[in-house]
DNA sequence: TCTGGGGTCCTTACACGA
DNA sequence: TCTGTCGTGTAAGGACCC
């Protein structure tokens, strides 16, 4: 099989330039999207305003109290997604194995592409005087390396390099440059002596294994060497649904979870009948105010769309669970689709023949 | 003023039938 | 018939991602 060429393809502060498309006179400022209750949180931060230490998730008053010049955007998803989707119909005419990976990024796989980097280069031009969206790229014999060389280059970015090259470029940093290593597993390896990507580089697999399980730890020292060969797949089935809420303030009164539940599940089988989309597995989410998260499940004998069946389900969940403390969010989700048990492969293909051939090869 | 919303995948535990 | 095991489905929690 040829060596394979693997791009990952992500758009600088996406939300924010959807935003300054709209309103090009905010250009040059600190500008952030982020909702507006209490509770709400950055989506995203300009660069200008990621300079005054802003970043994702981020509480919003936590932003304002860091650049209180910034300028607040809330989010209209809607209109990301239109975007996104000029964007992607873009790269999709041009590529032809692409697998979106979020609204705003995307791998594309060039195994056997001709000149795959001035390709690349013509894409990006292509986007950004399409869409007005600037792309950052990163070229690698992985999916691992290429997210890890997109991010490298940062704004506006384009990093073509090898897998030894990459490691040992980041092995100074934290281990959480890895993706699929976050906060929880960085601490434990910092815990256990390992704090760069260097320093877990060097450590041995049974070591890890030890710690981790054989799974995990087999996985991290792989992740670790940047080791990855994880197909670029073209489909990909739903797995679940879900509609969910965190409360402006908590909520301790019964009558009134259970009539947030009817609306999320009433939401919820819109969007399922929408896509046509039925399933069997009833499930509920409740964070109380101490932040513990119980999630209740219930799998039936028939597969559902319709809010009275999901909604009822949803409220015998929660009165079995019957919450001891205030409840700060309360969710709903359907999984366990139509389909999904006769096609472990996922969903039929969409793309044609071809595609899927040159993906399985 | 702590920490959104929508997802995926993995692990563990347990029940059940062959 | 009893016992252990194996595979499978379900449930719950946790980690991670954008």
């Amino acid at each position: 099989m040829a060596r394979r060429v693997i791009a990952h393809l992500d758009c600088d502060a996406f939300f924010a330039s959807v935003e300054l498309q709209r309103r090009p006179e905010l250009r040059g400022l600190p500008v952030i999207v982020a909702g507006t209750g209490p509770r709400a949180v950055v989506t995203t931060a300009s660069y200008e305003a990621r300079r005054f230490g802003i970043g994702s998730a981020m509480s919003a008053a936590e932003a304002r109290r860091r650049c209180p010049a910034a300028v607040v955007i809330p989010p209209d998803h809607g209109a990301y997604r239109e975007v996104s989707a000029s964007v992607w119909a873009i790269v999709g005419d041009r590529v032809a194995v692409l697998q979106q990976a979020g609204i705003d990024e995307a791998y594309a796989d060039l195994t056997g592409v001709e000149r795959p980097l001035p390709m690349l280069r013509a894409l990006v031009a292509a986007v950004l005087d399409g869409t007005g969206i600037q792309l950052s790229v990163g070229v690698g014999p992985n999916r691992l390396v290429a997210k890890i060389a997109s991010d490298l280059g940062k704004p506006a970015g384009f990093v073509a390099i090898g897998r030894e090259d990459c490691a040992a470029r980041i092995a100074g940093q934290s281990p959480r440059r890895v993706p699929g290593i976050g906060p929880k597993t960085a601490a434990r390896l910092a815990a256990m002596g390992f704090a760069t990507l260097g320093d877990l580089q060097r450590a041995g697999v049974e070591d890890l294994q030890e710690a981790f399980g054989a799974n995990l730890g087999r996985e991290l020292h792989r992740r670790a060497h940047l080791h990855d060969d994880s197909p670029v797949s073209t489909t990909r089935a739903i797995k679940s649904q879900s509609n969910e809420t965190t409360f402006d303030v908590d909520i301790a009164d019964a009558a009134e979870l259970e009539a947030v539940l009817l609306r999320q599940a009433g939401q919820l089988a819109e969007g399922l009948q929408g896509k046509g989309m039925r399933g069997r597995t009833i499930r509920i989410k409740v964070r109380l105010d101490d932040w513990t998260t119980v999630t209740r499940a219930r799998t039936l004998d028939r597969h559902v769309d319709d809010a009275a069946t999901i909604g009822s389900i949803a409220v015998e969940l929660l009165r079995a669970y019957a919450p001891a403390r205030a409840v700060r969010l309360l969710g709903v989700g359907v999984a366990g689709f139509e389909g999904a048990e006769t096609e472990p492969e996922g969903a039929p293909p969409r793309v044609p023949p071809d595609q899927l051939a040159l993906e399985l090869a």
